[in-house]
This record gives structure tokens, sequence and C-alpha cells, in this order.
DNA sequence: TTTACCAAAAGTGTATACAAAATTTGGCTT
DNA sequence: AAGCCAAATTTTGTATACACTTTTGGTAAA
């Protein structure tokens, strides 16, 4: 079960969406998808279900789906549950640092470096969201891993719309200051650097709506 | 769409997994789940995917869906991160707690209490479960709360299997002993007990197998 | 002009059909 | 009796068909 081709369109539809392409409320017809991707509306019917488990698209009943628009609330309580988890990753993370794993991160800093100064946004933003799933891949545990990547891959639409170069830019410097903590094993900083910065990405965020357009095909294309 | 035959579906699947009437490594034919609710493989299908996302079944490509085996891995993985999780809820619960969120603390206890009295081993780990998945909810976070649903139904199945009788009803008494402090506002002693509460309940988990029987119809006749 | 209403069109929900893959069966050989 | 290969059977994967619901668009009445 769980062909690779449904999950090529769960892949296609999340770049789609993420990276804004898709906006919040767009309507997705299955017949219309299934075109577009040269399938019967069965495997576009499996990615969809799929889609609205990960919280990036809503099923209404006999209605549809639709582009996710997570509120407000939503994302404060995303923030919120993602302050206690990677608070508490962060202390694990320092009791169990090793050269390896603080090399490993000092490397994605240097890549996220070069996506910020490049002005490729989406590119950018997964690399920033990427951060926190890699710390979280490197404690070995691969249940907390996921867990945060479901809850990064949630808000992202949310930090991608509204999150400024600057803040972006921001993020950036705050990884690479809880790095350095890590790296001198300074537990209480590392966990209050990386509070605060969950807590300035919130901050951040500008919670204002810009107008959808609709058309499937040419986001997809 | 997401139609409440196929919920019933999942409700029907999951009761018999969590009851233990549908041994790990079972396999789930579609055509006879089909037969047995009298509906057609399309809804068991989309039911058996979803329950493969809460992870109480796995599904395998071109072989079909099996009952889940968590390993004890994976189980210790689950609870470190309910630790990280409860931990952080417990001392947020403490700063904002009401009477009225203490009274539904209470009562909640009061139904383990009888749970735990009769035999009933289903109701009762049920009711075990939901007294953390309350708590979430009482923070009105309902990210938190389904979040921390899941990860406590991913390993229904390992505490149903393997917690005796006797470490249900200590569990018992340490979520009276939570809420004791919780409503003398004692922070610190609250995270404390809740973070014991959760070692122990993984401590007491043995980690044997049993023999699995797969006649299906029978199991959920 | 606006509102109510009805028919046509489009879209979702479920069942079924068919193709492809895996499993089982039965016989053949060693 | 054990191992192995091929045909037969079962089971999964995908497409399609059809019923039922929602949406749309237009017409008539207020």
């Amino acid at each position: 079960m769980e062909s690779s081709t449904t999950h090529a369109i769960v892949e296609a539809l999340t770049k789609a969406i993420v990276e804004h392409r898709l906006h919040p409320g767009t309507k997705l017809a299955e017949q219309k998808l299934a075109d577009h991707f040269g399938v019967s509306r069965t495997l576009v019917r499996q990615a969809l279900f799929q889609l609205s488990q990960n919280r990036l698209i809503r099923l209404e009943p006999a209605r549809g789906a639709f582009v996710a628009a997570p509120s407000v609330d939503e994302a404060k309580q995303v923030f919120a549950v993602r302050r206690m988890l990677e608070a508490e990753m962060t202390r694990a993370f320092v009791r169990e640092s090793t050269p390896a794993r603080i090399k490993t991160l000092k490397d994605h800093v240097a890549r996220e470096q070069a996506a910020v100064d490049s002005a490729d946004v989406s590119s950018r933003n997964e690399l920033l969201g990427d951060f926190h799933v890699r710390m979280a891949e490197l404690m070995g545990n691969t249940v907390l891993a996921q867990m945060l990547g479901e809850l990064i891959s949630r808000c992202a639409l949310i930090t991608l719309m509204y999150q400024s170069s600057a803040a972006a830019a921001h993020s950036h410097e705050e990884h690479a200051l809880i790095v350095k903590a890590l790296a001198a094993r300074d537990e209480d900083t590392a966990v209050r650097l990386m509070t605060d910065h969950l807590l300035h990405v919130e901050a951040n965020l500008t919670f204002d709506r810009k107008v959808p357009s609709n058309d499937i095909s040419m986001a997809l294309s």
C-alpha cells in the first residue's frame, strides 16, 4: 500500500502550498488535480486525505478540499507546543552532545547563511525550519523528529506568508547563537536562547491576509 | 469528504486492536473487512490508511495491512516525548489553574477509581490515558491535546498488553497525587510527580510478546 | 433591481471492474 | 521426504462507473 505515485502528488501539492503558489482557501477539485497529474481521482483522493492529516488542507464533507488557512490562534498553539518540546529537546541535546552532532548543526547553519544571502524565500524558510528538525533527528528519537516535523510544516504556511526577510535573517543569527551555546555545553543558556528564539519567531509574525488566486494549473505547472 | 462510515470502521478496528482482540502482526485483508462491514474495499482502504497514520497498523506495499507491533525502542521514544511535553504542560497548568479545571480533573480521577475497582481492562486503560489528554484539553490548546492524544493512542497497544493491574492501580494513585499538587498550586512538586509518573509507567512495561491469532471475523464479531 | 426557485452542470462518495503483484498450491525432481 | 518451479488463486493497486449532493445560472415573480 501507499504507492509512490500518491507520495509524489502529496509532495507536489505540499511544495505548491508551502511555496505559496496555492493560496489558503483555494479549492482543490479532484478531477482537475487528476487531470494535471495524469492519474485517476483515486490517487488524488488518497493524497488529499494525507494532506488533510498534515493540516495543509481542509476537507469539507461533500464539498471538497481547500488549502488550509491556519488561524492566528492555531499558530499560537503550535508555537506553545514547540516551546514545550524544543526547550526540553535542547536540554537533552546538551547532555548528550557530541562533536559530530555539533558539527552537523554548524554545517547546517552555514547552509542557512547561504540561503539567507541569496533571496530564495522558499529554500531559505525550508532550511530555517529544518534546523529544528535536524536537532531532533540528531537526538536519535525519530518520534520526536517526526512530531516536530509535523508541527513545523503545520505553520510553514504562516511563517512563509508573514515572515519578513529581516525576521529570517534574525532567525538565522539566533540559530548560530544556539549552536554556540550547545558547543559550550551551556545548558541553561541554550535552553533560554531556544525559548526566546521561538518567542521571537512567533512575535514577528504579522497576521494579515492577502488575496487568493485559484488557478490550480498555473500554480502547479 | 471523510464519511462517517469510514469513521465507524476506524473506530471498530481501533477498539478491536486496543482491546487486544486483534493481535499485533495479524493481517487485515481488505476484502474480508469489506465483507464484514458490508461495504466496498474503497471505504476499508480509507480506514486502513487512517489507522496507519495513527500507527495502529502498518501498511506494506503490495502486501497489505498488519496490526502494528510497536518496538520497545519506539515505546521508549514515545515516553521520552511525553515527558518533555507533559512536564511543561503541568507547569503551565499550575500557572493557569482555576477551581473549575481542578474539579474536572478530580472528577476524572474519581471515575478512574471506579474503573480500577471494576476489572474492565480496556475502559480502565482508556481512562488512565484520558487523564493526560484531559489536562491538555483544559489548557485550551487543542494542538497540544491532539498531539498528546496521538502519542497516547500510539503506545496504547503496549500499555494495554503489558501493564499489570497493579501498575494500573499505581497510575491511578499517582494521578490523584498530581491533582493534589495542582490544587495546591505547587508547581515544582506537580512537575516532578508527573515526570516520575511517566517514568514509572515506562519502567513497569514488560516487553514480552504473546502468540498471535488471526481470525478477523471472530475478533470483530 | 432583487429575491425565489428550478433545472443543468459540476463535484464528491461509494461500488465495481480490471490489471499487476504476491501468495498459495500441486506436482515434479532429487 | 524435502526442495523447487510453474500454474492457479488470492490480494492489492488503479481506473472507471454511477448515485447523490452541491453549486451555478437563468428565469420569473415581487
